[in-house]
DNA sequence: TTGTACGCGTTATCAG
DNA sequence: CTGATAACGCGTACAA
């Protein structure tokens, strides 16, 4: 690999004058500049990478922390952040944490051992106290995941909000014991979504029964298990609120395909995200809406202003507008008795 | 940010001794070694990527190149090659190249940069001269995407058998019109799965009719066009091809939702990749089912081991088994006229 | 067992 | 306008 010092060579010039010619530079003869860039393709020389991070103490990286890519609401997200963020000249390292404590840290090392300029945590299940101290190393954005407690930039919707509203609708129809299916260990926001669910409840005069709770359930395999469960220990479940709309799928399909229940009447369903497939299940899966792409670029964005303006920006935070999409795996003809 | 002098001043030895610890090397009295992690503890301390990187010219980072993220496929793909890459502790950039020529030749200069060590393609639009040349910079590796030509690792299944197959199948059923269906430019991997398809219809005594394909076809929605396009403008199509799950369910669900059609009597799909999807629907989508984690599992040893142990390893090809899943989407009653 | 000194490839400073 | 030199932080021959 040709260095700097090769092309000054060629050139028959100082590696000074090479670099300022990479770097577009002014105070370099048009001829000498020239005679610089022949040598450059000559070589077919490119900076090193490396070298130039050492330096300058940048890495036009940025980490993304997510739970897992599968979540296809996770994947929309990455998809326009990296198309975001490649626009202005960033690369983005994808990092699973799984839900897991220590992936979650050991991802957030990237930012000590600056391998990236800036994270943008879409999955968070450490304390803050546990993810402040990597501040001084690097700006960190919340994605989706929020905090009241800490001091970043977020940019999310009211998930408390969201789920108190799908919740509502669910006791609207009719349902009087709604199970709560959420997936995996708690994130901050999965706590938000339980709060508006049990305050909905509470508005109905009931309150939020553990023994019609289900937490493990985080795709559609994991929605047909849910079914079953439903099912064979919980017959009285008329409603599940479902924080993804693949679990709300898979208990779907396994509801109609092995056992002729009929959605909703038998049981309504509510999922999250309004993915592709709530829309192409029959029938037609009642949904949460959130505008990813724009929450993505805009995070993107404020990632980056931070990394070009460093402390200019205050901590702010984006809350963006969800809708609730009523389609038929909620929409009951007849209503259970009250 | 501490570096490697300040531990040394504090624990009152050289930087040499520090890095010995850091690198677990021998040769260091057990006391001092501890002196120098306690010192390290108190001071923060973690050794700087960008200055450990440019002195051992590597990265511990592989960039993952593919069309795009949305589709679920290539989400699972790279979801698989991220944790089988962490567990090597090396770090996953994603690049969409959009079945870019430019974008796909930009990320491959990261290799030539030193931003990574080697690269995986999972999209390949370019042509082999043009990838080629950067194999002087780092190991590339093609997963999925593949050429007979080229003389590196790849890692696929035989995409013209499984559309040969899947074609033969529709045949079988009776079709006689099959429109195909493809997305975007064309990869190398997409001209493969041509040659299936024609090699099937001609064994029917039929050949590729360029007025029943279609090529711009890619998600869902492109799906719910293509729809339109053959009840409005083709109307004799009896069976479709299609390389993606996605476009078949988006197909699927406009002819049932919107037009009452039956599926697979009026119109026999066939989807590919055997995505969640295409069990969900109703009815169900025949499609081809791909190994794709233990694809992607082999692809970021194939790559890694050849960045351990540089030129021991004789290119080669791995040939992965698929499955036709003959489900409802073409599972006709009555047969079409001969 | 420990330390000295050099170099990885770039860019910024300053002198000419 | 151009070039010598230092510095970014680390690892490693080599010497002690």
């Amino acid at each position: 690999m040709a260095t700097i010092e090769d092309v000054a060579k060629l050139a028959g010039l100082s590696r000074t004058t090479v670099s300022r010619v990479i770097n577009d530079q002014p105070y370099v003869t048009d001829e000498k500049r020239q005679r610089i860039i022949q040598a450059m393709n000559d070589l077919g020389y490119v900076p090193n990478s490396s070298a130039r991070r050492l330096r300058s103490q940048k890495t036009e990286t940025i980490a993304v922390l997510l739970p897992r890519l599968t979540n296809p609401f996770f994947g929309n997200l990455i998809e326009a952040m990296e198309e975001k963020a490649s626009e202005w000249g960033y690369q983005v390292i994808v990092c699973q944490t799984h839900d897991s404590k220590k992936k979650e840290m050991d991802y957030l090392q990237l930012l000590k051992t600056k391998q990236v300029d800036g994270v943008i945590m879409a999955s968070l299940v450490n304390d803050w106290e546990d993810v402040k101290p990597f501040l001084e190393c690097g700006p960190i954005v919340f994605c989706n995941e929020y905090m009241d407690e800490s001091s970043i930039s977020m940019i999310h919707m009211d998930h408390k909000q969201a789920a108190y509203e799908a919740t509502i609708h669910l006791l609207e129809q009719g349902c009087t014991h709604i199970s709560y299916v959420s997936g995996g260990p708690e994130s901050h926001l999965s706590k938000k979504r339980k709060e508006g669910f049990t305050e909905a409840l509470s508005e109905y005069g009931l309150s939020f029964q553990e023994d019609l709770a289900i937490d493990w359930a985080m795709d559609v395999s994991d929605g047909q298990k849910v079914f079953h469960m439903i099912k064979d220990e919980l017959p009285h479940v008329d409603g599940v609120f479902t924080g993804s709309d693949e679990v709300a799928a898979g208990l779907i399909y396994e509801a109609t395909s092995s056992s002729n229940w009929v959605i909703p009447d038998d049981l309504a369903v509510v999922g999250f995200d309004n993915q592709m497939i709530s829309l192409l299940m029959v029938p037609s899966v009642t949904t949460i809406e959130q505008p990813v792409k724009q929450m993505a670029d805009k995070t993107v964005e404020v990632l980056i202003q931070q990394l070009l303006h460093p402390g200019a920006l205050a901590p702010n935070r984006y809350v963006y507008p969800h809708q609730l999409l009523v389609r038929n795996s909620t929409k009951r003809k007849k209503l259970s008795i009250q």
